[in-house]
DNA sequence: TATTGTTATACTCTATAACTATA
DNA sequence: TATAGTTATAGAGTATAACAATA
């Protein structure tokens, strides 16, 4: 017979799925996912990792790759494959960079830079179209939320490791 | 020279990713399921797809293979390979339904059971440990704008290829 | 020795289609 | 004809290791 909860205990003993916070953020993450990439795939064929390659140095102007790969959260194997498939579709450029010849500066071409004044727009209204959901204050209370999940899975990488290990 | 925008207008001609929402929510749910990975992976040798179908068997009883699909949110197919996975390792029983024979009956083992009784205060407490960040007042609020992004999603599941098609 | 980037490998996930057996 | 489940296949994502060039 389980016992029944003191309301200021979390049971730990059981769990329904769709309550599981986990899961039901990896869940909302891909429907969006999905729902923008139906922007910018067919389109514009482009996948995730070169889509977010072409945002950052869309934004930012002319970077390094390796700072590429730190502001898309990709390691520099995916950031190297993105950027592969954008050089034979002549959309960004790399050169050398002078002052640490093993550094790789990549740079949006016309081409890079119309694709992604095509595409901004259209991911922006899908992330309008579910934000709409909310009014302005539950997005800033959403946005702040979501900030300091960010920070503090940051800030402890080994969440569960701790758990894992001892 | 990009215009000043009026206060009350959203700015859908710039992105910088990390203010991104679908990007921030991918993001955060990768991190999150890799924390909840990592205690469940290893130590028990699950992939998600099979810790998904002890969960909702451990808190549902038997279960239909269909119904487990809906409660996890996973196709036929993925369902269909975590039970063969599962059948291996003598963690469910599989029976035909005698009322509709092409309907497959799952069940946890004891074996099962035992998994899901070790995993779920584990993958209980990391969800806890990230939570800890919230007030029970936050807690309450994230819940409710999470599930109303669900709804959201739900609702209008073409939400991108709306903007996609015409 | 350490870092940047490339290439190779493998494993998982995802999506799709083809197939069976039942209804 | 439609549904439940299995099998096969291919594409994308993820992780790791080995390597070359440079610092």
């Amino acid at each position: 017979m389980p016992q029944p909860l003191s309301e200021d205990r979390v049971d730990l003993e059981s769990l329904v799925l769709d309550r599981y916070l986990p899961f039901r953020l990896s869940h909302l993450a891909n429907r969006v996912m999905r729902t923008v990439a139906g922007v910018y795939a067919q389109r514009f064929q482009l996948s995730a990792p070169e889509w977010r390659t072409i945002a950052v140095l869309g934004s930012n102007g002319e970077m390094p790759a390796n700072m590429v790969g730190e502001s898309t959260a990709m390691d520099k194997v995916r950031v190297s494959r993105a950027v592969t498939r954008l050089l034979a579709a002549g959309r960004v450029t790399r050169r050398v960079d002078p002052t640490d010849r093993r550094r790789i500066i990549l740079q949006l071409t016309p081409v890079g830079l119309d694709v992604h004044r095509s595409v901004v727009p259209l991911v922006r209204a899908v992330e309008e179209s579910i934000l709409a959901e909310f009014t302005a204050e539950e997005r800033a209370m959403f946005d702040t939320l979501i900030g300091r999940l960010e920070d503090r899975l940051k800030r402890i990488p080994a969440a569960g490791a701790q758990i894992l290990d001892p």
